[in-house]
Order: structure tokens, then sequence, then C-alpha cells
DNA sequence: ACGATTTGACCTCC
DNA sequence: GGAGGTCAAATCGT
């Protein structure tokens, strides 16, 4: 429903530069409280003071704007607004140094609106309660926002018969009679969030912020409905961020999340977007997969993506420049102490992270060597059982084979003993005269073979033929 | 009891 | 007149 063309009114511009205003504000306050408790850190601080910077860069921005665009003229006039979000200021994207394109529309020329002005301010006054043009406080969220706040995003027309005009606050009535009846113009952008299918859940989704739903809506051709969710700060603290979030009819698994109006709730000060989703939230986060976690995100602004990027820069670097001035031109107490502590925190970070994977490291090495270690004594052990078997069967054969030997032995000088003692009771008991034979080497040698021979055969009571002694019959 | 969600009615815009 | 966006009472969940 967003239009097109690239008109923009100084009606169009003012909720935005209130916006960047009332955010200012709110960030010099919390500087101011921290300065004073001294409970956030220096960085946290310096971080402040960029992004008060930046709001202020774009509010002035923006009324330099409308000292040219707001200049009345016959015909309609064409301008592109570009309110770009500081680095440090986040929007309900929870990604740092967004840039904001705004292509917004005022399809009412100037001349148009005037006309329309005239015609319905004096209803509207009416319903405001009265044509006092009551000026509003700069703080128009502050902690109580108007009853009305819950239509801030919607300028109504001042339409007498509306049922809830009564109601609205004379701030707004006061700004309804004198402007266009026109939808507040917030920064747009949708991203495509991919969550597992089996979820079957359509949550806000969580992208850090809390959400909460405010209505429902089944879109024509849509297969599935749309959720309609604003920041659960907008009461308390006036955030105006809200999205939108409708299922894709042709991937299931895909959500379409139209975001609008960047957070001013506390939550846009912590530059990390925290986890604190509940219910579905975390049903969804559970579900899916790290892998399949990766949001695509698929930004789309209404500008072309070369004036972003050509905006982020000049905007990235105007940050940069204005920091540095502030610095060197008040060479306060903060920024003396930042200068210092910047350097030393960077020093001990980085050697906590140095000391960091060097414990990682020794860590590693440790274990691989306790695991070496452990190998090689399971193979020693291992090696000392096998020699210590080989030894056991060595020394079993081993005695096994002496012993066989000293068997053997025992038996042969046995054998030997009684060969000798049988000789010489041969020799006792020759019955002939042969002891000259008998006792000649050769003879003695051949009797002496034999009976060994005889022996080791285990015979018994054979006849043996001796030499030169003829047949003889032996008897043992 | 209180906060979150649902849902029908209402409103704006095209 | 209809689609999209919002409100607010009703309902639900803790």
């Amino acid at each position: 429903m967003e239009s097109s063309s690239n008109t923009l009114s100084y009606w169009d511009l003012k909720p935005l530069i209130m916006n960047e205003l009332t955010q200012a504000k709110d960030l010099l306050k919390q500087l101011q409280n921290d300065l004073d408790t001294s409970s956030t850190s220096t960085i946290a601080s310096k971080l402040l003071v960029t992004k008060v910077i930046c709001s202020f860069d774009n509010s002035v921005s923006m009324l330099n704007r409308i000292k040219t665009d707001a200049q009345p003229t016959a015909a309609s006039t064409t301008t592109t607004a570009t309110v770009i979000s500081p680095p440090g200021v986040i929007n309900s994207m929870p990604i740092d140094s967004k840039v904001i394109d705004l292509t917004l529309t005022d399809k009412t020329p100037p001349a148009a609106s005037a006309y329309r002005n005239q015609t319905t301010g004096s209803t509207t006054a009416a319903a405001g309660g009265g044509a006092g043009s009551i000026e509003r406080p700069a703080s128009i969220f502050e902690n109580n926002p108007p009853r009305s706040d819950s239509r801030s995003d919607y300028e109504y027309n001042n339409n007498n018969n509306h049922p809830r005009s009564d109601s609205r606050s004379d701030y707004e009535s006061d700004i309804a009679k004198d402007q266009p009846k026109k939808r507040k113009v917030l920064p747009r952008w949708t991203e495509n969030v991919r969550v597992c299918e089996q979820s079957g859940l359509e949550g806000p989704l969580d992208d850090g912020y809390n959400w909460k739903k405010y209505g429902q809506k089944d879109i024509l051709g849509a297969k599935y409905p749309r959720g309609y969710y604003r920041c659960t700060h907008r009461n308390v603290q006036g955030c105006i961020a809200i999205k939108q979030v409708q299922r894709s009819d042709k991937d299931p698994s895909y959500f379409t999340v139209t975001y609008q109006g960047r957070h001013t709730c506390t939550q846009a000060s912590e530059d990390i977007p925290r986890n604190t989703s509940r219910s579905k939230h975390d049903q969804l986060n559970k579900c899916q997969d790290p892998k399949q976690k990766k949001t695509e995100v698929l930004i789309s602004f209404q500008t072309s993506s070369r004036d972003k990027s050509v905006e982020e820069i000049s905007f990235a670097k105007s940050c940069q420049v204005r920091a540095k001035e502030l610095s060197l031109q008040k060479p306060t107490q903060l920024s003396k102490a930042l200068d210092i502590s910047i350097p030393k925190i960077s020093l001990t970070k980085e050697i906590s992270n140095q000391q960091s994977s060097l414990a990682k490291e020794f860590s590693i090495q440790k274990s691989s060597h306790t695991k070496e270690i452990s190998n090689l004594q399971s193979c020693q052990t291992k090696e000392i059982s096998s020699l210590t078997k080989d030894f056991t069967l060595q020394r079993s054969s081993s005695a096994k084979e002496i012993s066989n030997q000293q068997s053997c032995i025992t038996k042969e000088f046995s054998i030997e003993k009684r060969s000798i003692e049988w000789v010489l009771w041969l020799n006792d008991q020759a019955p002939f005269d042969i002891v000259p034979a008998i006792c000649s080497i050769s003879w003695s040698y051949a009797v002496l073979n034999m009976v060994h021979a005889f022996l080791s055969s285990g015979l018994d009571g054979h006849s043996y033929m001796l030499p030169n002694v003829g047949v003889q019959r032996w008897s043992f």
C-alpha cells in the first residue's frame, strides 16, 4: 500500500524528525545516567554519543530539506528523502550499519493539501476539543504516550463521524487539523526468513526483539494469513516499530517479514539484539537446524542499491568525522578516558585471546600426547607379554632338551660303563687261553662295539661271531 | 489475575 | 466497494 512516487512534504518528515529528536533526547538521558552512575563502559558511552550525533545529523538534514521542499509551488514537486540509520542506532533489523532509504510519496500537491486543510480543519478542531493550537512538547512519547498512540501509524481523515476520533489526543488533533491526511511514513523493508517446515508455527519469528501481535488478516489470494506485530515497548517507551509476517504460498518454509519503523526502545540501544524470545520463538529456533537456520535476508528498500551504498558510505564517513570532531573540540574527561582505555582494552582483549588460544593449543597437544603415551604403553605391554610367553616356551623347550640330553648322556654313560664292566668281567671269566688275543686292542675294540650295539638294541641271548675266535655262544 | 493472542468490527485508501 | 491495516473485546494460557 506504500506509494511509489518521490515527493515529501513537511508533514511527511515531521514525524521522522520528531522521532530522531526524541531518540536523541532519550540517548542523551541514557548517557547522562550512565555518566552519573558510571554504570556502563566508556565504549558504550562513546557509542551513545555517536548515536546522538547521528540522530541530530538526520534531523538537521531533514529540516534542511523542508526549507526547500516546503516552499509552496504551483506544480507538484518531486524529491527523494533519505533517512539513514546510524550504525549504532539499531532499527528493528538485527544488523548493524543498516541504511534505510525512504522513497516516499505525497501525492497531494501543496495546493491540494492546503485545500484539504481548509475544508477539514474546523471539524477536526471541534473533535479535538477546541480550536487552540496547543504546542505539544517535544517528548511526545514520554512514558505516557497519548491514548491514540496506537493510531500513530495512521493519520486519519478528519472525519466528524469517526467513532474514535474524539478519543484522540489534542496533539494529534492539532496535527490532523493542519496536515494532509496521510499515513505516517516510516522506513519500510522486507526480509525473507526461512524456518523449518515441521514447525507449522506462524510465530513472529525470532529476530531478537520482542513483538506483540495485534492483528491477523486473511489476505486475498494468499493461502496464509498475515500477522501484525508491534514492538512490546510501544506503550511504555513509545517504540514505533511494527512488522508483518506472512508465510509464503510457494514455499511455506519461508516467511516474508515486513518491518516498518525502527525501534526507539531500549532494545535498540543494545547493540546485539537479544534472544529473549518466548514460546513460539523458542520452539521455532529449537526446531531449526543450525545449518538451515541461516537466515536468508533479502532486504529490499525502495531505492536502488547503488544509491543506498553511496549513502551508506557517506553516512559512515559523516559519523566518523563528527565523532572525531567531537572528541577534538571537547577533550572532556570522557574522551580522554576513551583514548586511553580503548587501546588498553584492545590490548587486554588481544592478550586474553592469545592466552585462550595457547591454552587451547596446549590442551590439544596434551591430549594428543596422552593418547600417544597410552598407545605406546599398550604396545610395550603387549610386546613384553609376547616376549615373556616366548621366553617361557623357549625355557620350557630348553629344559626339555637339556633333560633329554642329560638322559641321553646318562644312558650312554651307563652303557659305556656297563660295557667296560662287562669286558672286564669277560676278561676275568675267559675260559680259553685267549688272553693275549683279548688283550689286543683291535679285539677289545671289536668286542666293545659289539657289546655296545647289543646293549643299545636291547637284545638278549643271541649268538655272535667273534673275530678270530669262531662261533661262540654267549649267554647273558 | 494478568499478559498474550484471537477475531470480528471498524477505518483508510485506492 | 473492497483490500489491507488497526482496534478492542473476548478468549486463552500461565
